[in-house]
DNA sequence: GGGTTTGTTTCGCCGTGGTGAACCGACGCT
DNA sequence: AGCGTCGGTTCACCACGGCGAAACAAACCC
């Protein structure tokens, strides 16, 4: 994953997406701004005016953070959505969807598989399913996942891009 | 746990051991020295010459780092909530409670389970528990912990998210 | 006596699951 | 190209139940 540059503290709006998304970041802080006291090891600073190797190497050192704690989600045994260090609880028929997903994690997963899942004896209505998709797309939204569609084939489960 | 300042690449000798012993340090390095590259979190570096309010921002970060990793709540034998340097007295239900959930820290207790916990014999009323845990997330709120509650399961311990 | 601890009641928010309907883009057919 | 259908998204609404929070009152302890 690619690191983003951030001024700081005039990008601030930006940096809380940001840190949500786990997207590594180096913020920029001015020469006059308080250096900021974030913990996340997936975030760095550095102060302006810099040198340029010493820009890239903080770079490269959030790049390899990165791509060392390359995260696959999980269900724990109390039911919770938990990815790189976050968590979000999930209810019953949420669950079971996202276990569909992370079971496949980064594979196409069926509707119709999904709703046996959910609702063995048979799916309430026909877009239950839909509804409880877009639930929990904007649930798992701030822990830096998203369920992607293929159409006419099923869901998709992946970390976010942007 | 102290975090050492070294001089770099002067005394990289010295930094073996730490980096073994999981000690954290900041390299400061000198105006011609190229910027190391170390992955881990408990370890940074700074360019000389450095503003004095950088570095300590710096030295902070690595000292949270340090004591995030292994702090985990304790009721000690008086009965006070320990965290972090810092400390609240509990009240005899309040004990109980925490304990169970210090107990599974950053897991789920069930409702069940710390009812029973606090009245072996027979909870008083089913909204005694709901009570007693609003009057515990104000009293360990100064802490820098929080009770999370996770619907139809139980609640959580965890550390407050800043 | 004054503060603390505990239990209880009451009110109300909000999470959850379900349904219908509007909307929209992709695809296929003529 | 034009058009209808299909698959999927999103919203508004409802009913129910779990849980939060305030306020009150009694018991307890220094």
């Amino acid at each position: 994953m690619d690191v983003v540059l951030v001024r700081w503290p005039e990008e601030n709006l930006h940096l809380g997406e940001l840190r949500g998304s786990g997207t590594p970041r180096l913020l920029l802080v001015g020469p006059d701004a308080a250096p900021p006291d974030s913990v996340d090891p997936l975030e760095d600073w550095i102060r302006l005016p810099a040198e340029d190797r010493d820009v890239r190497a903080r770079v490269a050192t959030l790049e390899a953070r990165a791509s060392n704690g390359l995260a696959v989600p999980e269900i724990d045994d109390d039911g919770l959505l938990r990815f790189r260090d976050r968590w979000v609880s999930l209810s019953p028929v949420e669950r079971e969807l996202a276990g569909a997903l992370v079971e496949r994690f980064g594979a196409v997963v069926g509707r119709e598989l999904m709703a046996r899942r959910a609702w063995p004896s048979g799916a309430p209505t026909r877009n239950a399913l839909d509804v409880h998709i877009l639930r929990l797309r904007r649930r798992i939204a701030p822990l830096g996942l998203e369920v992607r569609t293929v159409r006419s084939r099923g869901y998709l489960l992946q970390t976010a891009l942007s």
